[in-house]
DNA sequence: CTAAATGCAAAAGGTTTGCAAGGAT
DNA sequence: ATCCTTGCAAACCTTTTGCATTTAG
């Protein structure tokens, strides 16, 4: 399912990732392009395995190490934000335009719930000032049952 | 059996973890009684490495296998708590009478803060009620500076 | 032309398992 | 006697790195 879009070349996404190559005096690749452009078309939290799969479909040349090393860049550049949830895998978010949120995580069918509070948010300011910590990122994690996991359990 | 310190039998903790044993007719041995003992005396958040280290200390005949299946088995026994703190260990908490808080990890000094917030925890049981998820843990960690650490990155 | 990027293969590094010998009940 | 436990070595698996070759600027 190859499909040339032009368009895609004004994304906002890729215009900040290509200022972000310039900036570091790195080189504009197709690989680096097609990586990205298969990273943004993906809902989700995306590990580099999944994200590797995905991108040889469209083209069966790329190695994984080259879609490990431009997650790495991504996060590097703000396009993407790595959370753990403790499965053994790095997963990765879309991190443009990143605006906080936090995770419940279903450990029967793997759901993952996103979420947003901004009195946690606040919450979390408070504590961190008590603490004179300067705080650079935060994660809160919640693992249970989704709804339908515990309908399931009770019969 | 060796059995070197008698008084120690009557700690609540190694109580908990015979009851634990005799329930999942699983056996005392020596070494999972040391491996406790030296669990419970190490302050803080104790990687599966660690505890080995400090377990051959005392007896250097056990395997770092021993440590790391018995620390699995404290944890199914309530007695660890394992938490992730993302540079790739998986570290232990003390677990029995396990009050739950949270982490401050200094990302210059690896310094770590425990802290509690009520507030927190009865904000975290309302998002969940939203969702109409069962929440059976959570986790929330806030990465920064500490307070040291930010004075000396302003020199 | 020069420095960076790519892809392969192999190394790292923590976690987990198979198995033969030893030990608890 | 039976089943669990132990410790060693090796397997696992994801993440990283070394290196020769190719490519962008």
């Amino acid at each position: 399912m190859v499909t040339p879009n032009t368009s895609r070349d004004d994304s906002p996404e890729r215009r900040a990732f290509h200022e972000c190559l310039r900036k570091k005096k790195l080189k504009r690749t197709a690989q680096r392009d097609l990586i990205l452009d298969v990273f943004l078309r993906m809902k989700g939290h995306v590990s580099s395995e999944e994200l590797y799969r995905r991108v040889k479909e469209v083209d069966p040349s790329i190695g994984f190490t080259t879609v490990y090393r431009t997650l790495k860049l991504l996060v590097e550049c703000g396009l993407a934000h790595p959370v753990q949830f403790g499965d053994g895998y790095t997963r990765y978010e879309q991190g443009f335009h990143y605006s906080h949120h936090d995770h419940l995580i279903c450990i029967r069918c793997g759901k993952l719930t996103e979420f947003f509070s901004q009195q946690l948010e606040s919450l979390q300011e408070r504590i961190v000032k008590e603490h004179k910590f300067k705080m650079l990122d935060h994660s809160l994690r919640i693992w249970g049952l989704c709804h339908e996991c515990q309908l399931q359990e009770s019969r």
